[in-house]
DNA sequence: ATTATGTGCAACGCTTGGATTGCACATAAT
DNA sequence: ATTATGTGCAATCCAAGCGTTGCACATAAT
């Protein structure tokens, strides 16, 4: 599971749709899923692939089907990931403000 | 600014690169920041655009030249946007899976 | 055994969007 | 004034990915 993965993953807003569906009556099969979403069953099938590669999301049998539950581990790691890149910014720009006042003044 | 456009920002592999390099050297031209990366700089303003579009970067000219700067807050947004959804889930998990405990036990 | 329901695989069409190139315009340097 | 550097716009090419459909296989129900 990387930060790519996860981006590219949560870039389409249909997937984003069968996650936030997923995440509300886990677990579930893909076949239930598609019935609640304007797409296809294999359109879900696909997308809870996706999710599955970046750990968004797990899957086991039960029986004849196959039941999907959310996983939140990859989404706090790229939140974190997100939150260190804004506060090495917001410190590089603060630096940079500073030069700056101390040089014109 | 919607997360739906920070996601879709942050998506592409090249538009992450164009905002770390400009993450370590504001402020920056598109020219400057193409001559280090491994896309033209037609390519790199079109990333630019898209990015001022969510507000994770700012743009004013200077002189014959405009100059491009980071915006942390999009990011910060978007993480604790992640986190709070992370947190519904696990919160549902856990629920579920003591009802699932009280139910078999 | 037969029917119904659910999954898995493959091929196809279509759209989106990343990247390039070429040229015109604007601004600074000489 | 001329040259050099930087920006802006438009057309084009190309690959990736979303979604669909059709069919084959697996499992449960009657």
């Amino acid at each position: 599971m990387t930060v790519d993965q996860v981006f590219a993953a949560l870039a389409d807003p249909t997937r984003r749709q069968v996650l936030e569906e997923l995440g509300r009556h886990p677990p579930c099969s893909a076949t239930t899923l598609a019935a609640g979403l304007p797409v296809s069953r294999q359109a879900v099938v696909k997308h809870l692939q996706v999710l599955r590669d970046c750990d968004l999301v797990t899957s086991h049998r039960a029986g004849k089907e196959v039941l999907f539950d959310v996983s939140p581990t990859p989404l706090t790691a790229t939140a974190s990931w997100m939150t260190t890149l804004a506060a090495t910014w917001t410190e590089r720009l603060t630096l940079l403000k500073v030069a700056a006042e101390r040089g014109s003044g």
